[in-house]
DNA sequence: ACACAATAGTTTCAAAAGAAACTAATTGCA
DNA sequence: TGCAATTAGTTTCTTTTGAAACTATTGTGT
């Protein structure tokens, strides 16, 4: 078969699709246990996630390090300053740079919130043997760095 | 390490995270050539497609095979109806029960996105080794299928 | 020094997604 | 039979997301 023409789409083996439904289930998963609980919306929690072990970021380097867009940042962290889990100034020689840290009661949250991301990591990953544990990690970078370059004409 | 009070949470090794940006990312691609292309949106695309390769099936069998709610699917068909993409009639014996399949001209684009997606897939599968690619197929199945328990005391 | 481009972050407006209530048809069972 | 519960699908309302425009500040080239 060198005509791609010819292959079939089934959507349940299709890697795209498989992915998108695996990560949408492990993300709401463990979104369900700390949105009510903390009052922490998805967006919140990666920005808190990110300033919990590097402080002093600015909101761009925070939408960076999230790979979230800056209108995302921008409201997560308004979100949080509200409710007082994130302090905020502005750098002395940028006056547009913020430099970000969570306060004391955003590191509470955190030092509560980060157990249950970690063990919710484990619970997946005990499913799977150490070979595979380590598969998977080999896979996921390797992915995560490549170039997607589509042949099709256009 | 038996208390994993004292683990930290790096977000870039953090396995949902890293499936969420991917996914993101390769679900970003793909729809990044049909959906200006085709006018379609990304819940109509996973309409047609499931449609496709199985016509006849009702609305609630779409949502079923697609991981969609009812909503989107209600509306994906409503967008793919007034763009004369999709027919629809009730069933005889159910009156409640639609049963869809591609219109013509909805079978000509599905043709054309086919292999959109499907050469999306080979570039990135291409990226990996035939072990690799076996790797990854077996894993993603596994993932799929767990059943996620977390052992965190609430 | 001064105009123009670039950067950081916010606001605004429109499209998309989700939850809940709703209509209509069917099923179950007293 | 006939009435409550269930199922299929849609509509409505609210929240979320995304893109583009905007403000403020800094950097760059002449």
């Amino acid at each position: 078969m060198t005509d791609d023409a010819n292959k079939t789409l089934v959507l349940p083996n299709f890697l795209p699709y498989k992915l998108a439904v695996l990560s949408n289930r492990i993300s709401r998963g463990i979104a369900d246990q700390y949105e009510e609980r903390f009052q922490l919306t998805v967006p919140e929690w990666r920005v808190m996630a990110v300033l919990g072990g590097e402080p002093d970021l600015s909101a761009s380097q925070v939408a960076d390090r999230t790979a979230m867009d800056k209108v995302a940042v921008s409201r997560a962290v308004k979100g949080l300053m509200k409710a007082d889990r994130l302090l905020r100034h502005f750098s002395a020689t940028d006056k547009r740079r913020s430099v970000l840290k969570l306060s004391d009661s955003g590191e509470v949250i955190y030092a509560q919130v980060v157990p249950i991301a970690i063990d919710y990591e484990d619970a997946i990953l005990n499913e799977l043997t150490k070979e595979e544990q380590s598969q998977l990690n080999v896979l996921l970078n390797k992915l995560q760095d490549i170039e997607i370059n589509t042949a099709h004409p256009v």
